[in-house]
DNA sequence: GCCCCGGGTGAGCGAGCGCTTAGTACGCTG
DNA sequence: CAGCGTACTAAGCGCTCGCTCACCCGGGGC
């Protein structure tokens, strides 16, 4: 129970349009189980069992288990490429809005960890046609980064190389805290973004 | 084929001390099979296929399935720390060593992106005794990179605000290169890490 | 009051899993 | 060339997997 506990706190709230309720519940055991144990580790039973349900019950509102994770992958997906968005259409320098963009973007995957594990590292899991789909978002979330460094090149306040290198850099700084951010460890998700905003500001040279 | 060929000349023969020649043959299956699907996802009738054995004959040079992970694993950490190490310990200046250890340590999960994602995300599906013995060798390579960066504060060559998390940081930026870097993509191994060894002086502030 | 229908269950199917066992081919020793 | 150990295979065991099916239960319309 710990674990559902520990989620139910600020994740869960993100699965609020998965209706009805015991598919959303079905969800989020998903997204747990996912993330601990990994898709193949994890059985249809184990995750039946975490929402409080039979077995078949999960075949009353998934046609099949990837269609569970293909469903947590797209919403998680378009979860990031809001919250990156958001940043990078707001009021403010480049510098500013790239800041922003980083902190939230590493705030959502040290406090989501969870769903972002999954999310980022069971993209393989999905078949073919889901995958390309997915793979589509995520291309939306790196043009939205490199749109913001591309703007602090033009203004002269970036001093970047190579802006899709660079921009490949930021979003690994960002993605791999999902690998080894830990809820027990000594820093909060503010002090993970704020951090890691910082070193990307020096990374683009930000005058 | 296509892939054994592709992984026959860089990446098998870090495998030479493996003996004899069917149980090196087996590791270098299992590698390929494991960074392509996944540990839970490939069967032990695949590994053995990929080494033109029977399903059987694993069992002659390994106990179990977890037992390859396990050596495949430790052999490359046990690498991965000797890439850092040389690095860090050679002569040179702190920006030097530290750039030449970025550089090496990206090239290394770049070029050998097969072995780099078994050896970076498959660490969980590994028994808690294996994972220990696993995570001793990752905190050892955390150190050295540490070392590196505590050296470079110290001389004044550095301007870094949180030494821990900005080595957390560096080790971030070289490992998810073994998540996105694909070989047929624009990049070489040698450019990727000439970049990320750029971003990564940035980051302390090298002067 | 009865029917119906959507959400749920218990039991279990076929398939494929990790792993074992009985038997075989082969090269080395005397 | 007999004897033996090592490396390997064909067959298959017991189990668990994803998924299905026959049945059940409770609430709304007539």
């Amino acid at each position: 129970m710990s674990t559902a506990e520990e989620t139910a706190g600020g994740e869960t709230s993100a699965w609020g349009e998965v209706t009805p309720d015991a598919a959303r519940r079905l969800l989020i055991a998903a997204v747990e189980a996912f993330a601990e144990r990994g898709y193949h580790a994890t059985t249809t039973r184990d995750i039946a069992g975490r929402a409080g349900m039979s077995p078949a019950a999960l075949y009353i509102h998934y046609k099949t288990k990837e269609e569970l994770l293909h469903r947590i992958s797209r919403i998680g997906h378009e979860k990031a490429l809001e919250i990156l968005r958001t940043a990078a259409r707001r009021e403010g320098s480049p510098a500013e809005r790239l800041a922003d963009a980083v902190s939230s973007f590493v705030r959502w995957h040290a406090g989501g960890r969870t769903t972002a594990r999954v999310v980022q590292y069971e993209l393989d899991s999905l078949g073919p046609d889901a995958r390309d789909e997915i793979l589509a978002l995520r291309r939306q979330c790196d043009a939205e980064v490199r749109g913001i460094i591309e703007d602090g090149v033009a203004a002269g306040d970036f001093d970047v190389l190579d802006v899709k290198g660079t921009t490949l850099a930021v979003m690994s700084l960002c993605i791999d805290v999902a690998r080894w951010f830990n809820v027990d460890g000594p820093w909060t998700p503010e002090e993970v973004g704020a951090l890691d905003a910082d070193l990307v500001l020096r990374m683009v040279g930000a005058k």
